[in-house]
DNA sequence: CTACGTGCAAAGGTTTTGCAACATT
DNA sequence: AATGTTGCAAAACCTTTGCACGTAG
């Protein structure tokens, strides 16, 4: 396979290095432009997809319209501002104990869950 | 104001007779026209669009990519089924002992949260 | 006449795909 | 030569809006 891929590794390394979270495809588009001089949408879109598809990353949706992605790594929460749209994690799963007792009350084997808290970040909540 | 409004008066009528849960604009579309002979998706889209605005109905964004709309009620969350998409109810809101915890955690004032398990549902677990 | 609901068409935003060009093995 | 990455363009999908028509008050 040909080594130089420049947008996939740029891609690849903004994930691994962890400095940010919760990345949208806009964002992860605007650094690798800053990075590499100039890059495409469709390219950054396609490097995304393969990591997915690895499972180097996971899909999030926080039901802003757009898809983020964030490196794979032990299960968390996420919270949203609702006034600047700033995402946070929250360090825990707070559902651990809720899977059996949604099972037992839907029927549903349970797998997965997503959780998205909303509300507001201290910025937001000290300017209202 | 005007008394005949078919279409929004069949989206009223399909949220309030809770038939149903969750439902996307296509299946209202969908079913709003075999009802009513015709209807146009905007005006669908339209009439959604106010209810939500008026307090009926609660936008909600299961991750499928579209929205789905319910009638407002108590706090629930939802699972959905990870094969056929089918969406149920979770009868209980599984975390109001956790918006504490998250908000010492993160800092954020914590006003909502929106929950989506993912699992399989009876009929799917069944023919797996 | 005025107000409003509707249908039709089109725009807007995000996601996805087809295809040709290009570089590396 | 063969494979895989990228850029460019366009399609696909859902959401949203502009506008004209028709109807009830």
């Amino acid at each position: 396979m040909p080594r130089p891929s420049p947008v996939t590794d740029e891609v690849r390394r903004l994930f691994e290095i962890q400095e940010r979270h919760a990345w949208s495809i806009d964002e992860l588009h605007d650094t690798v432009r800053s990075s590499l001089g100039s890059a495409d949408y469709s390219s950054v879109f396609r490097a995304v997809s393969m990591l997915e598809k690895q499972g180097l990353i996971d899909r999030i949706d926080l039901g802003e319209g757009h898809a983020r992605f964030e490196l794979r790594d032990d299960h968390h929460e996420h919270i949203r501002c609702d006034s600047c749209g700033r995402v946070a994690e929250v360090p825990v799963c707070v559902l651990d104990d809720a899977a059996a007792q949604v099972q037992s009350l839907t029927g549903y084997r349970v797998l997965s869950h997503q959780v998205v808290f909303g509300g507001l970040c201290r910025e937001c909540a000290a300017r209202a």
